[in-house]
DNA sequence: GGATGGCAGTGACATAAGTCATTCCACCTG
DNA sequence: CAGGTGGAATGACTTATGTCACTGCCATCC
């Protein structure tokens, strides 16, 4: 990977970072260092002390965290413009979960060190970290909602929803679109095992609100998808 | 409640204002206003605009989220020195989760407004605020891998463990305790129904790890128990 | 004393979730 | 074409979790 990306142009379009001026852009960029990682390579692990903070230029990454038992439970996926580890930046302790690139990825990493002091220099970062931390911990307290109040069948209905609502296409057999990772990923997401996945997916289609084949979804009933949300669980 | 609360002193005493002067604190106290709830009564319900900054001068608060069917699920427990609802106060989202006090409560209200200006003219404060956010988060990433990766025997027998060696006496017979709440209130902090906190508590008494009287509760085998965490759930 | 209400224990049962083993299928590679 | 590989579907089974209904205990209040 050769190829160069402007690392003043990616900090001014990640949020943690609008509105600075290119000035203090070009100074933040010159302490950045540039990492590559490719699909599947590890940034951190779960534990390990927390050196920085790490800025996504290019690809996308899974923050997760792993059981004994080799389950997996995704926290986030983050793409290009967003930031992993702000917060053990701030608060000195190790890394709470692990990140891997799920493509090619670039990263801008600051070290620890040079951001807590141009944030310092600059309060109004420090209060775009807060407001971003904050999006973050709601995002959380939604996974434990989820976790806590719904099943497998309901939290599968709701990302299906969402991609056939942000991704999906109008065709005359309802709404279409390819789900983006094997079921394995999927569940991981969710939180459960591949089977559950196939399981409820075959569910779904025997109810008549869904057609599936392999990584093919169409959305016969989007109104009967939403109702299975509702439905107690 | 006529009981008076030197608010300046509280607010020392918070891990968020540490180590301001007592000039900056008298300065802050005067922009807080007393609030005073009776046990059971509510802070605030989950998505509600927010309003300020609630610090527990006295008493403890419950965070916690509800479901459809009534169940909830606990996010944390604040004493005095501990503070509720930092990070809405700058994200301008609604409240995540509802709050109520669990006895007879004394808040230390400051709004949204003021505590914003005094985090731009103390900028180590908003750091400090970043820390206490972080380690909420934490918190939060802690309750996702508990519901995501265990049963509920063994978060039983992990609160059970830190119960006794928070509050556990060590006598002839083991080391005693007393729950601090009802089953329910147990159940609600994990994520279940009392009928299952019942029934698993009978299962470690039958085990021989625990004895179990109502409230009271006698570890017999401290490394059994510790044990049950580590058995594939 | 009797009534009441909150809490706890328990059996019977229903359903959700997870495990294991096997088969199938598409795809690639030599 | 044979063989291998990875993802996916599926049946049989176990376990965990939740629901409902009922019982009993104990404190409190009339």
């Amino acid at each position: 990977m050769t190829e160069r990306t402007d690392l003043a142009a990616v900090l001014g379009k990640t949020g943690l970072l609008s509105n600075l001026s290119p000035a203090e852009l070009q100074s933040l960029a010159a302490r950045t260092v540039r990492k590559l990682f490719s699909a599947g390579e590890w940034l951190f692990a779960e534990g390990e002390p927390c050196n920085g903070l790490h800025i996504v230029a290019r690809g996308r990454v899974r923050i997760f965290k792993t059981s004994m038992n080799g389950r997996e439970q995704v926290l986030a996926v983050e793409g290009p413009g967003r930031t992993v580890a702000e917060l053990p930046v701030f608060d000195g302790g190790p890394y709470p979960a692990s990140v891997v690139a799920l493509e090619d990825t670039e990263i801008a990493f600051i070290s620890q060190r040079d951001f807590r002091a141009f944030c310092i220099e600059h309060p109004e970062v420090a209060l775009k970290v807060l407001a971003v931390v904050g999006a973050r911990l709601r995002q959380l307290v939604g996974i434990i909602e989820e976790l806590s109040f719904t099943t497998i069948r309901q939290r599968l209905a709701s990302t299906l929803l969402k991609l056939a609502q942000s991704q999906g296409t109008k065709t005359a057999r309802g709404v279409e679109f390819r789900l983006p990772g094997s079921h394995q990923e999927l569940a991981n997401q969710l939180g459960t095992v591949r089977e559950l996945i196939s399981r409820n997916l075959m569910r779904l289609q025997a109810e008549g609100l869904l057609e599936v084949d392999a990584r093919e979804v169409v959305v016969k009933d989007m109104q009967g998808l939403a109702a299975v949300l509702e439905a107690q669980g």
